[in-house]
DNA sequence: CCGCTTTACGAAACCGCTTTACTAGATCGA
DNA sequence: TCGATCTAGTAAAGCGGTTTCGTAAAGCGG
């Protein structure tokens, strides 16, 4: 394989001047510069990028860590940030963290390896101060849609809030009055928002929010299968639940179809995500939508602007937007 | 950031011996190699890996090239390569091509770039040569799921022609005579097996394949919607329609939809991958499964195989199961 | 035609690790 | 006690680029 040796060699040049001219730091007189275009095309040179990233000390790679990339959700957003990356000569390196504390700790390091120039991170479990460590007062960490709290970097997140209300008060509207809600782990930012504003909906509504109409502990579908099994237990089972993420939903689905209980005609759901392919279940979900496109690429774009030394804003809130189908219906009078 | 060197000197030793002690090529009194721990823990010290790289000549990374890492299939997949490859020290580099050629071809000179060991590739579009030639000789790199005519790398493949065979069948059994298929675009070998295995089991149950009924040419859901919606104008159209994979069923099923005939009662579908998710669907899918996580570590494998010296087999053919659901029922007599 | 500025490059250090080839000193068998 | 063998390392040469500093020659203004 050539080496940037043989392409001077062969152009009479130094290994200087070709790698300067490259790289576009050099002005060359047209003969010199079509020698060297000779000689790499005769020889059929590539530079070495291991050379090359040990010289700079850059890869021109970044980290995209999610928990679980062949959830529809992360695969979709790492398709975005590909792009983005793509666009901009950057290559990007996969993890799936399957939410283990340890692989995040691994790919973390990575950062401290100068595996990867930088890190798009996501996380959906709470952190005891571990990540936050790691992350310290590193220049080139993104955290996108979850918090990591107690570091100063740049964020970009989505309308959680203000989803979850719009989630709760469209079912408010179709004059849903028992609304159940079922959440994520506890400790994390988005799901606290998301809780917060289904409370908050339901609070200047002035229903009555029934502890036992509410649960929140795990992603898990099975979770929110028992967890809705629970609900439909109750004395005044709710006639509508808010599930905060498109997961919980398939869980709460299942319970309803193991408890026959149709969607919406008995049961109205609203989901939190709109992952893709959710249009094609059964019913089709009506649910909040995050922008995974735009989560990925401002992800992207303000890790670039860290690594290009320029100051991207230290927090972005994209907007929801409730996408209106099938699985909510006003709800029966008299209950089953 | 602390070097070997600077390891050395608080060791006391020279670079040379820390060098060989980190990587296991050395046995040494433990005084000296507590020395040696004490100072890299002392200093925090990891190797460099893009020196360490430059100087062996390895990434341990490979490449892992899908045509579109947000569809559920290769995501699947994508997180089989992931974790197998995590289980031996392999980082992966994703790209998703968009079924583009130039981006295949780009993802492809990462090899030659050094960018990667080895690489794992995955196309839906019939090579017209080009990716052949780049591949050449290597021996570095593994085929999955789809062939690249006239290269003598490693492939692993599902048994196309089989599970095609046994949709058919399927379908068949069901009481169905008419039964249409869609394919996807030409030229490649699985979207040929899968017809010919259509075909063959046409063939053997007596039942006559009409022209009007055979689609194909494309992945695209549009595609296989307006394929459908012509299968439906004929003078008697299909009872029952194979679509040979899951994405040319979304397609089907929109148009279905869009016509107003409700599956399956008024027809009976197939589809191929089964893909994770279509269980929610309406109805739910029933499918011939591709093994995924099978095809994802033993592409991994074999690759591992081949950069660690071995010989791999040259063809894996996994097998496929048909998964029964509820998008099949007999035929109605009478038609529509 | 002399000093100054460009133009067009090159020598050598450096990035941080691995690896080959080699050795000083200790041990050991005869 | 002497050569052979072992032990415990080391020096130095890569890997293939990039980059800093520098210079010879040409051009040029006065």
């Amino acid at each position: 394989m050539a080496t940037i040796h043989d392409v001077a060699l062969d152009a009479n040049v130094s290994p200087t001047t070709v790698s300067r001219y490259i790289n576009n730091r050099i002005e060359l007189p047209a003969s010199t510069a079509a020698r060297i275009d000779a000689a790499i095309a005769k020889l059929d040179y590539r530079p070495n990028l291991l050379a090359r990233r040990l010289s700079t000390g850059r890869t021109e790679a970044i980290g995209l860590v999610t928990p679980e990339i062949r959830e529809p959700f992360f695969a979709e957003l790492a398709s975005a940030v590909e792009d983005e990356a793509d666009r901009h000569g950057y290559t990007i390196f996969m993890s799936s963290t399957r939410s283990d504390r340890q692989r995040e700790i691994a790919s973390l390091n990575r950062l401290h390896d100068r595996h990867v120039d930088g890190l798009i991170m996501m996380t959906n479990t709470a952190d005891d101060g571990t990540l936050a460590a790691l992350i310290g007062r590193r220049k080139n960490v993104v955290l996108i849609d979850e918090d990591i709290p107690g570091v100063a970097v740049p964020r970009v997140f989505v309308e959680n809030e203000i989803g979850a209300y719009k989630a709760t008060r469209y079912l408010i509207d179709a004059g849903h009055e028992k609304i159940g809600y079922i959440g994520g782990p506890g400790g994390l930012y988005s799901v606290e928002q998301r809780r917060a504003g289904y409370l908050r909906a339901m609070k200047e509504a002035g229903l009555k929010v029934r502890p036992e109409h509410l649960a929140g502990g795990s992603f898990a579908p099975d979770f929110s299968r028992k967890a809705t099994l629970e609900f439909l237990k109750t004395r005044t089972p709710p006639t509508a639940i808010f599930g905060s993420s498109d997961y919980i939903i398939i869980g709460i689905m299942q319970g309803l179809k193991q408890a026959d209980v149709s969607v919406p005609n008995q049961m109205s759901v609203v989901g939190f995500d709109d992952m893709p392919l959710t249009e094609l279940f059964n019913p089709p979900l009506t649910a909040i939508r995050q922008p995974i496109e735009a989560l990925g690429r401002q992800g992207f774009q303000a890790l670039f602007s860290l690594l290009s030394g320029k100051q991207p804003p230290m927090l972005t809130m994209l907007p929801v937007q409730l996408i209106e189908r099938d699985s909510v219906a006003s709800p029966r009078k008299g209950g089953f």
